[in-house]
DNA sequence: GTAAGACATATTG
DNA sequence: CAATATGTCTTAC
């Protein structure tokens, strides 16, 4: 019986608690700040489908340094890190990566993404890719909203209000 | 200008 | 087949 196990760490932000898991070959989960620690690790568990988890700090103090400036209000570029998308398919490694190409302060929509994507008319399953999007903030999912200009659904914890947060702070940042 | 409803549309499980 | 973090159009305030 061959057990795979991921390590994560859980850390505190200006926002709140937030973790995240590193597999062999990248960034594999990302979780927005919760108010309780707990509630970290049952998101975690959740999106791993895997119960063998190991608490270890190692090769991604960079990473936490960097999220917890960006809660912080600092302009940070998260777009170097290595991510782990083995799991997913074609379409959603494409859409993925294209949102992570949106820089800071930017915003798309889910109709200029499927077409960046080469998949002009797919901005419905976008949608779809960001809802179960793993790595939130990596990937800027709250910088993608709907093409009247409006904010749209968010399924991280904080929901709309979350969203909104994240784009005001980028937003003020990039006004100064 | 806003809000609600219907329908088209692509991808996933 | 059903569900969806959309888009566009049509109505009616």
């Amino acid at each position: 019986m061959q057990e795979i196990s991921f390590k994560y760490n859980i850390f505190l932000t200006a926002w709140g608690w937030a973790g995240l898991v590193a597999g062999q070959e990248g960034l594999r989960i990302l979780v927005l700040p919760e108010e309780r620690k707990e509630d970290v690790l049952v998101k975690i568990k959740k999106e791993l489908k895997y119960n063998n988890l190991i608490e270890e700090k190692g090769g991604w103090e960079d990473l936490i340094k960097d999220i917890k400036e960006y809660f912080t209000g600092k302009k940070v570029d998260f777009s170097n890190w290595q991510l782990d998308l083995n799991e997913y398919t074609d379409f959603q490694k494409s859409i993925l990566q294209i949102v992570k190409k949106i820089p800071y302060g930017k915003i798309q929509t889910y109709k200029k993404v499927a077409e960046a994507a080469n998949y002009p008319k797919a901005y419905r399953a976008v949608g779809n890719t960001m809802a179960h999007n793993p790595i939130p903030l990596i990937i800027p999912c709250h910088r993608v909203i709907g093409s009247n200009g409006k904010l749209v659904g968010f399924s991280a914890s904080g929901g709309i209000v979350l969203k909104q947060k994240m784009l005001d702070l980028e937003s003020e940042i990039q006004a100064k």
